[in-house]
DNA sequence: TATGAATGAGATTTCATTCAT
DNA sequence: AATGAATGAAATCTCATTCAT
């Protein structure tokens, strides 16, 4: 990689930082290419030197997501610990991620429009399907989508209300996962 | 109520459901007043003649979400079963509801990113609390929130990826929550 | 005349004297059909039975308008009494009729945009001059000009700054006018 | 001042007077935005890079034209010539500056209209009477009011009539004003 | 590479006018 | 005659994208 590529991804990069942090703010539909080209510090044509279209941002900034993503998931699953503990790590791992980068967090109000997020929470559901096995053979893709669903329920409430302490709520998310709501004998 | 009256409703509302429409087809961003007006079968500016703008129809979008929405989560909680058969019909009327009516559902993407969505959050999560401590009295609103998280991130998948059999999610939803995943003795 | 007719002139009336008091309120520019049919306590559509088109209400204000204003430059040139008193009664006439029918002088505003008040003009300038030249063989269509100008221009005060206290103007028009502003020998 | 600056004001203040132009032919309320840009030579959206609204423009307009009006005003009262003359380069001066501008002039029956002239009056009439005390100490705001009144008021009937040869109204406004229009003995 | 002025398609909204009842 | 719902042409304003410099 010559330097000038390296500059030229670097930049690529700080717009698509800007795009994010505008994006976050405000939302993608009431977002300007604009607003972007002046939270990055740079002229509004010079966007269109790095990205193709106000639309490439979005898919840019998924990307970003999506690979993210793929990391906590698979660290996730990877480790050599029992699997229940793996399952704590994972529902941990995903939810101080997202309290620790909120902007990023934010877009997902944005993608979850768009038709990427298919895909994504595909991949998820297999993966989890595989550590599920691994707990309980009983369980399957089912119990996977609950699984899915209870960490992104979560972080859609915060989403809509950024006072929920996200970062307590793995706690409670494990009680009920593992242990269940019924009433303890 | 005079016959106008009922007459004016009726034609408001039958733009709202074709609103709903195409809202759902297109999502809200993309949907021009145009596009509803053609799916109500009326001219462009008729639709100002029930409606202030172009947004007051997502506000009377959700109105209706929130009603409805309202109605499912009281009919849970005010029965007389058991708490946890309450809680299992809770879970299922939220998901059957949203199989039937589809449209209505996917606005919920569109709804996410306006400052709606806080005030209902917030209220279903004290009103399964509620519920939640008359199955055990050491659960409270951070369980509530796990609950809202799974009926609401299970729906999001759906959403995103129709294809996923919604209306068979219920069980496994309800076997995670109220017996949680960990090994059997 | 049936009373049919009567009835519906009248109508006509009320209808015109509705909109002269809007238009006086919001300017013309500014003034909706439906404004006009609500201040008249009918329904919008009625207007059409009485008056063509929009613009057609101010060509009836404008003809209401022409019409008063002959009766008064008339009246004043008519008179028996000597050349210099009938022109002090124009002024003063003139002046008061204005105070006491403000809504509508201030359509004045919105008729000088239109053709109308070219005509108006050139008749009050040919019918001053005749009185001028009663008063002075010397004075011609230039010092009528003059004339009508220093009441067209204080009534133009007055409805830009209605603070201003139009009726006591006549006195200090008529001093300039009569006896001028040079010192006093 | 760069260069940069003064090309941006030399456009902007070419779309301005492409715009009085404009309001001058067809009066403000007949005046699109499209029409300003067509008479520019510029595109509809580019209108927009200099002027907030359609309104902007108008007001633009007025501000140029309170500037030019208070030098005209301000060159005739701070004279060193005796009080009478001063005042007839007042009444010169102001209807040349309009006949040489008649664009610039046919705007004030849309500015008439607005609650800008209000001001100006107000601080004409105050400055002229200071003017007419130097004349006579008995004159007063009153007799400004009047002097205001025939500039204003033969201005008028030119813009209505511009077939009147304004130019030359300047004598016959100082015949009256000066000498009045009594018999002379 | 970078700029930012210019473009113009397109969206929302208004409202005079029509017309079925 | 009266109504007022419906129409749709037209106007304002926005902003992604282009391109000359």
């Amino acid at each position: 990689m010559s330097p000038k590529k390296v500059d030229k991804d670097a930049r690529r990069q700080e717009i698509l930082d800007a795009a994010v942090r505008v994006f976050a703010r405000k939302g993608f539909a009431a977002s300007r290419i604009d607003d972007v080209a002046t939270e990055a510090g740079i002229a509004k044509g010079s966007v269109y030197l790095y990205f193709d279209s106000r639309n490439a941002l979005l898919d840019a900034a998924f990307e970003k997501y999506d690979a993210d993503s793929r990391v906590i998931v698979q660290r996730a699953l990877d480790g050599e610990a029992p699997p229940l503990d793996r399952f704590s790590d994972l529902v941990r791992g995903t939810l101080e991620l997202l309290a620790d980068t909120p902007d990023h967090a934010r877009i997902l109000l944005d993608l979850w429009s768009t038709d990427y997020m298919k895909q994504v929470y595909r991949q998820n559901r297999q993966a989890i399907t595989l550590l599920l096995k691994e707990i309980r053979p009983d369980l399957g893709e089912p119990h996977a989508t609950v699984v899915v669903g209870v960490i992104e329920g979560v972080l859609l409430q915060w989403l809509v209300d950024p006072e929920l302490p996200i970062a307590e709520l793995s706690q409670p998310i494990l009680d009920v996962c593992i242990n269940g709501l019924k009433e303890r004998r």
